[in-house]
DNA sequence: CCGGACTATCTACATTGATAGATAGTGAGC
DNA sequence: GCTCACTATCTATCAATGTAGATAGTCCGG
């Protein structure tokens, strides 16, 4: 029953880039840059889209009446446009977060690995460990700072964000932020601590004695 | 420097299902269609794919040179692909399981969406974190049951697996398979407590005193 | 005023994944 | 013998994501 408006369809929300354009544009309109750039650093933590998708996401979701473009002249010939939510925008952001998540099945290769571990060589499966506990240690290093961030009043986003509502709503919102990262940082040390008892384990199996 | 053979790249070994259709192969030969159900139940909760992909990524592997497919009879006019891994297939398997993994991005809308719950009205947002609550409960049970089935050398195609090799390997085999669920358990108690205090957070906040 | 880093946007294409449905045979039970 | 659940495979399409590169303007410093 799904209704085609040229190449675009008329869906309950699913997951996807969209709503994590619409937060960020409940803050202050952006452009697409602007939006790209947050990806690459603070967001970029939590979600994350190269410019080639962001662009054409906007256009779409312009074209849909979420959001309002509007081109602002840059230096003496350069423009850029600045996309600001709309009403509409702010009802379907509401909707989604008003929807549960529909969970999709598992995909983690490196759990995959992890079973068939017997099939590497002792270095390399040391190696596969040790890079999980590296990427898992830096996230943990950028969640952690986050939180230092929002305790610290030092979040530009979330700083511009609070200016725009009510002072009752103040606490909600950073409490909201902080369960969030405070999730991501114990999620980060479990996969730390399991590398761990994988390093313990694989030179347990292959000692000499 | 790639070189393109068809539609197929000669490329350095990435991710994606065609490592673990290796994995299950390696234990004995398959139809797509026992593939497709090993990842509807017991492999499918590390990985997951729709047949559609599952039988064109198998005649891609074959024209690759890492499987051999061979047609069995199946009642009187009926038939079926079998497919068996080439020693080619093997060295490929072996060469990914001694490469690390590229990490990707997050991206994650669990997270996404809880980073912005005051937008959600407290039922919903009450809701969402229920839904994680049974989600991960669910993983949990069904991880719990494959700990229980190594453990109670209930699994068949770990059975097969250890009939396979060495005696001296058996030890490798089983402990690594194990270390991989208790992993995910471990996880999937992290997820299920992170939610528990986003509930017991969600009712301090809207608290009505 | 020139080079280089950065801002700003776009196109094209490959890959992966998800959804839907078409086709056809098997084997068990009524 | 018929129906029905299951086995077996395939195609088409679409959404999402990733990679690469093209184009063009800005702004700063030497």
């Amino acid at each position: 029953m799904d209704i085609v408006i040229g190449n675009t369809y008329a869906k309950e929300p699913t997951v996807s880039l969209r709503y994590a354009l619409l937060a960020l544009l409940t803050v202050e309109p952006m452009t697409g840059y602007d939006l790209f750039k947050h990806f690459e650093s603070s967001v970029g933590y939590v979600w994350h889209a190269p410019d080639s998708q962001i662009y054409p996401e906007l256009r779409r979701m312009e074209s849909d009446g979420l959001l309002e473009g509007r081109e602002v002249p840059w230096g003496p010939r350069g423009k850029k446009t600045e996309y600001r939510i709309t009403d509409e925008g702010v009802k379907a952001f509401r909707a989604w977060m008003n929807t549960d998540l529909e969970y999709s099945r598992e995909r983690d290769p490196a759990h995959l690995k992890a079973a068939y571990l017997e099939w590497a060589d002792p270095e390399a499966a040391r190696s596969q460990m040790q890079a999980h506990i590296t990427h898992y240690r830096a996230r943990l290093e950028q969640w952690t700072e986050k939180i230092r961030e929002i305790d610290g009043g030092a979040s530009p986003m979330l700083n511009k964000r609070l200016s725009g509502i009510a002072p009752e709503e103040h606490l909600k919102t950073v409490a909201f932020k902080r369960f969030t990262y405070e999730g991501l940082i114990a999620r980060a040390e479990h996969e730390i601590a399991w590398a761990e008892r994988g390093l313990a384990l694989i030179s347990e199996l292959y000692s000499t004695r």
